[in-house]
DNA sequence: CCGTTGATTGACAACGTTGTCTAGAGGCTA
DNA sequence: TAGCCTCTAGACAACGTTGTCAATCAACGG
């Protein structure tokens, strides 16, 4: 026991490696991995052997080594844009079923909305040499991917396009879907509906409002300028823009927002005020159902969004190579209730 | 250009090496490993030709071997329980933000509450040789992991403690805040009151039911059997344990629910009866304020509770090795209106 | 009894990086 | 000018695994 402590005992910090199981059990190298490996050509007795000498080193193989000498890490990359939003839960966990369906671990991050740190993340990951990455955009131009690809990393975008390169992509119909919600508004009577949303610069917000605009001009109505407020979706701006159009000489009698987070605020606002208003949210939220009145709104999927882009993500991993698609999940109006309040009379 | 491809042109799925770049730029191998760390000892011009090498061959550090070579991955794992229960998002997003600020990505997934998949998503993070875990633990027996403990991997459990190991740990406190949420009631006026909560080999379910047996206690008052209900949180079982509890002879007047999950179906059932009944939830959610009445809760603070995880983790990591520690996470009643209700007269 | 077959086993190189060590160039002092 | 020091640069081994290939041995057919 004075000669090498390795293969006897365990020092702390210090793992055993295939060389000291094999030492331990007096076979080689080679041999060691068979087993670890389960590859056939190993006796029974020889097996038993080393799965002693494993269990009593408590060795574990050591995945950096095998990634190296194979080249394939067998872990996808999902970056998103934050964690805590209640969004990306299910498309998170859609990822992962399909990711451990595939033997494949999931290393995630988020931009916090941050195209640079978009970036930083994507490459580390890259380095770590994911098989492929699911990607959520915060910035618009992926063009610093192109090496990446060519490399052989598959990527997929999903809920917004990549930015200046081809790549498959996952979308909602967010124009449909927009478009469904104000036509909902419209067929309950409303002529001077409101529309907020995220910042312009999200692909999202724009189609949204493309949607709504189409609406109001399929039923012939006129959409004035001061209806129509896209930006942050923090509180305090979706409440002086809700308030701005609420008290305007000619207040608007609904409001389609443009997503979760600016529902939410609208709720509250409405809530707040002695007239009701008509309110159809884009992208669904628990408890939407048990608010009073119960919460019209456009559903997205994100399961299924989820689901689609870690599918089309191991099939490019399988080794197809269609040009890119972009996918389209479709949308589901959900009517609740909040819009079907009528306008008010003038 | 017909001898190697590598080095001149790129071949698709094959990445350039260091070795690549050092014949591209003339230069050695370490000196490429030099420039690409950043480390000095490199003159500018040899320097200039390094990065222009670089950028043609689009060449980016191989990760693996770099982690097998230093022996440190710079990555620690996250197991949780669902990926798409808003109570972990903003832990999980903590989380991330502390790896983050020490330069660590984080891999994660979750055990979908099956103890075996738990372990065998814990030892697969072994083998890629995590620096540490934070774990919200699935199973009750973590003896698994000693080997890996003593190999010096840092592991911390969050929300529910280690079985049968010694390890850090953070927890909510919840049985003081379970006692508060019952006191709540009591002060009320209830002197009949239903807890529904999760499995009882759930450790925060047999806390919480702790602290609502010591509050009825401390104010006197007995709890009858039919009052407490454990199990599943599937919403038919909670449906079904609530129309017991207040279908009885003796029905109780206010219910105390185990956690989020519990609530939200607690609030739809009491949301169809005609008689209010006081309740109040652990854990806090969304909207809990825009329902009617606006629900009563005992707030956790997940965010909290992934900082000070994560914090743990990376002190460990530093190589501070105190003897574990438990750290408990306080909880705050907030007051919304549903636990004030006063019990029904009879 | 010998050549052949098939199964089991291990020696060795390779994956791409970094730590160590040494070589060489150039500048300085005595 | 000899001797020394500093700075840059590269050769080489090592990290722990797996793929390739060759060696050994028992069994078997002729």
């Amino acid at each position: 026991m004075t000669d090498t402590a390795r293969g006897t005992s365990r020092r702390y910090g210090t793992r055993p490696t295939m060389k000291d199981v094999a030492a331990r059990a007096g076979v080689g190298l080679k041999t060691v991995s068979r087993v670890v490996n389960g590859e056939p050509g190993v006796t029974p007795d020889t097996e038993r052997r080393v799965q002693e000498a494993i269990t009593a080193l408590g060795f574990r193989r050591n995945d950096s080594a095998r990634i190296l000498r194979k080249g394939r890490t067998a872990s996808i990359g999902l970056v998103l844009e934050d964690l805590a939003d209640p969004f990306y839960g299910p498309l998170n966990r859609a990822v992962e079923e399909v990711a451990r369906s595939h033997g494949a671990l999931l290393i995630n991050g988020s931009s916090a909305e941050d195209p640079s740190r978009e970036q930083e993340l994507v490459l580390a990951l890259c380095a770590r040499r994911v098989d492929g990455l699911v990607i959520i955009p915060a910035a618009d131009d992926h063009r610093y991917l192109e090496p990446e690809i060519t490399a052989g990393i598959a990527t997929v975008f999903v809920d917004r396009p990549a930015g200046r390169i081809d790549a498959d992509t996952v979308l909602s119909d967010n124009f449909g879907g927009a478009q469904d919600a104000v036509a909902h508004l419209i067929a309950h009577g409303h002529r001077r509906i409101g529309f907020i949303g995220d910042q312009p610069r999200i692909h999202t917000a724009r189609e949204r409002l493309r949607g709504y605009r189409a609406a109001m001009a399929a039923a012939g109505l006129p959409v004035d300028d001061s209806w129509v407020a896209l930006g942050s979706t923090a509180p305090d701006r979706v409440r002086a823009a809700a308030t701005t159009m609420l008290d305007a000489p000619e207040p608007v009698t609904a409001l389609f927002a443009g997503n979760n987070r600016v529902t939410v605020t609208a709720v509250r606002v409405l809530g707040e005020r002695p007239r009701p208003v008509a309110l159809v949210g884009f992208d669904d939220f628990e408890l939407a159902d048990l608010v009073r009145p119960a919460i019209t709104v456009v559903a997205q999927d994100p399961a299924h969004m989820g689901r689609t882009a870690a599918g089309l993500l191991f099939r490019r991993l399988d080794g197809i190579e269609d040009p890119p698609r972009r996918t389209e999940i479709p949308t589901r109006l959900i009517a609740r209730g909040s819009g079907e309040i009528p306008p008010a009379e003038d």
